[in-house]
DNA sequence: ACGCGTGTTACTGT
DNA sequence: GACAGTAACACGCG
C-alpha cells in the first residue's frame, strides 16, 4: 500500500540503517518473476557492500558496490522487516543477510511483491522529476482521463491512486477530466501539484514516522481518506467506484 | 465482525 | 489500435 512519499522516505531510513553492510547471503522464499535464478542472484550480491538504497519509481533500488542493483517492489502489501540471525517473517519473498549477521526481509502475504536484478533503466521520468513541456505533450497525446494518465507508469512513474485524486484535487482538476482538453496553464498547476502535494506528504509521514520501513501513513489525506465527509474549503466529497476508487469534489473543473 | 484497500498484468469487449 | 472494464493475487487492519 506505500505509494511514492511513503517509499521516499523507507529508502532513506534504510539507506541509513544498512549501507555500508556487506551480503553474507540471499535467500529467495518465493519470487516467481525473480528475473534471474536464485543462484545467479546470490553469487553476483554475495561479498558486495551495500553503497546506497534510494527509490525508484515504485521500487526502491539496493545499489550495491560493483554497480549492481537490486530492485524491491513493494506491489500492494510488500513489507520489510529488520532482523538479527534468523529470519522468522512470514510470507517471505526474499531476504538479505549481512555479515554482521542482521539482515532484511521482504514480505508479501499475496505473494506478488517482486525483486529484480539490474532492472532496465525506464524512459518515463520519475513524477518528481517530470517537467512541463513533458507533460503537455503527453497530456495532449491522449484522449484517456487524466487520472488515468497520472496513474500510467509508462508515462510517469511514482503516482499511486490516493495520490492521483489529492493532486487533482490540489490543482482543482476533475479526475474525468479529458487529458488533450486540459489547457496549458491547468497543466501547469497540474505539475505543481504533483510535486507540492508529493513532498508535503513526505514530510508529513518524516514528521509522525520518522523511522518508518514499511506500512503507509494516509491520515492526513484531504480528499482520498474515507473519514473525510468534506474538502478543506467546504465542498462535499464524491466517491466513485471504478475498481479503485476516485474521491473528487465538485470544485475540481472538468474538462471535456 | 466484516468491509475496505493498494499495483500490475492479462484478458474481454467496444 | 485506443480505450474501458474486470478479475486475480489473498490477507491485515480498524
Amino acid at each position: 500500500m506505500p505509494e511514492l512519499p511513503d517509499l521516499q522516505v523507507f529508502s532513506r531510513n534504510l539507506n541509513k540503517m544498512l549501507s555500508g553492510k556487506t551480503v553474507k547471503a540471499i535467500t529467495v522464499h518465493k519470487a516467481p518473476k525473480l528475473n534471474v535464478m536464485p543462484a545467479a542472484l546470490q553469487d553476483t550480491l554475495q561479498g558486495q557492500k551495500l553503497s546506497s538504497v534510494y527509490r525508484d519509481g515504485k521500487e526502491l533500488y539496493f545499489k550495491f558496490s560493483k554497480g549492481d542493483v537490486l530492485a524491491l517492489h513493494l506491489m500492494l502489501h510488500g513489507k520489510l522487516f529488520l532482523f538479527e540471525g534468523k529470519n522468522e517473517n512470514k510470507y517471505s519473498i526474499i531476504e538479505i543477510l549481512f555479515n554482521d549477521d542482521t539482515g532484511l526481509a521482504l514480505t508479501d502475504f499475496q505473494g506478488i511483491a517482486n525483486p529484480t536484478l539490474n532492472p532496465p533503466e525506464k524512459d518515463a521520468p520519475d513524477a518528481d522529476a517530470a517537467d512541463l513541456e513533458y507533460l503537455k505533450t503527453k497530456l495532449g497525446k491522449t484522449k484517456t482521463n487524466v487520472k488515468t494518465v497520472l496513474l500510467d507508469q509508462k508515462i510517469i512513474r511514482g503516482i499511486g491512486n490516493a495520490y492521483a485524486d489529492e493532486i487533482l484535487w490540489d490543482a482543482r482538476i476533475s479526475p474525468f477530466s479529458v487529458s488533450n482538453k486540459i489547457p496549458d496553464d491547468k497543466v501547469k498547476d497540474l505539475l505543481k501539484s504533483i510535486h507540492s502535494v508529493l513532498k508535503n506528504a513526505e514530510e508529513q509521514i518524516i514528521k509522525s514516522n520518522p523511522d518508518i520501513i514499511a506500512g503507509e501513513v494516509r491520515d492526513f489525506m484531504l480528499i482520498h481518506n474515507s473519514k473525510k465527509k468534506q474538502s478543506p474549503t467546504g465542498a462535499e466529497i464524491l466517491v466513485k467506484e471504478a475498481g479503485r476508487k476516485t474521491y473528487y469534489t465538485e470544485e475540481q473543473e472538468l474538462y471535456s
